[in-house]
DNA sequence: TGATAAATTGTAATGATTACAAATTTATAA
DNA sequence: TTATAAATTTGTAATCATTACAATTTATCA
């Protein structure tokens, strides 16, 4: 919510992170941004207008640092750029296959007991879902709807 | 479990699929390998000493084209290579961090149910847990084991 | 203020996957 | 069987996200 320097600066410094002005922004962003699932390419476009100069490089470190203070989370559900959201309880993923948002689910994570893995430890554990999603399912609807109209079209055309 | 030619051919004309060498030789290793989760590398390091000549880009259309026509299934569990196997019922899937390690679990992906999805068309649904296996949970006792005895050795040292 | 460690940057490399066009093979119908 | 069209295979180049690495800059702290 409160993305302020203050609250930032403390996030930081919570986890034993230094601080740059870089990684500021890039953590505001992230906070500013709470409910979207962002690509490294993503944060980087908006922060390099803000930042002169600034390498995807240091957001990719940034990343990976924030990651393993447990400060964001990935969400691999697409196998090209990984994602990441703040760190939040776990939840799970929609991801629609006509145009690619990405939704949070509520899942009982702890309900989902394996007792073929009594012996493994347990560290993370990710639920997947793909489909459509409801503003796809009109278009798939409309888009079948004026494949017929094409359809009849050519026939009476011929 | 049956990878003579008849039984595969069988699946291929099942799946309209047409009559290759190098489809038949593809789609039986993925037989031979009913348990495994295999990367496009691995098969065509495997059947390149059979088929000599064999192009890695047959691979990925055959993987391809098996996919689409539900021969086999994607294991994104890892967001490097993708991984393939038979289509089977559904099951979740562990990775292990340390080794690397894919192994199977059952889960009833009927039971997770999301309200929240209703107006959503689920048509996959996928499981990864990640963590250690047995195997490395032993391995890494060990090694802390030694990185204590190690610890202890500098300081002797200095 | 200076020393030291850490962070940032730019560039090159990596590695899986895809695009594409030419050559080959398969299915089919005469 | 043979001709033909369509599908498949192949080799090469391109793509694209990510990583490696070394030089430069910055933050921290005595
Ligand atoms: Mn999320
Ligand atoms: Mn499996
Ligand atoms: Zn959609
Ligand atoms: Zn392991």
């Amino acid at each position: 919510m409160d993305s302020s320097s203050d609250y930032l600066l403390k996030k930081l410094s919570q986890k034993n992170l230094r601080f740059s002005f870089q990684r500021m922004k890039i953590l505001e962003y992230l906070y500013q941004h709470e409910s979207s699932h962002l690509d490294a390419e993503e944060i980087y476009e908006a922060l390099s207008r803000v930042i002169p100069g600034l390498s995807k490089t240091t957001i990719y470190n940034t990343l990976h640092t924030f990651q393993k203070a447990e400060l964001i989370q990935a969400v691999d559900i697409e196998n090209s750029e990984t994602r990441y959201e703040l760190s939040a309880s776990r939840h799970g993923h929609f991801i629609c296959k006509q145009c690619g948002g990405i939704h949070d689910f509520e899942v009982d994570m702890d309900a989902i007991v394996v007792k073929e893995l009594s012996q493994f430890q347990i560290e993370e554990k990710d639920v997947y879902f793909r489909g459509l999603c409801p503003d796809c399912i009109r278009t798939q609807k409309e888009s079948t709807f004026s494949k017929k109209n094409k359809k009849k079209e050519a026939k009476d055309e011929s």
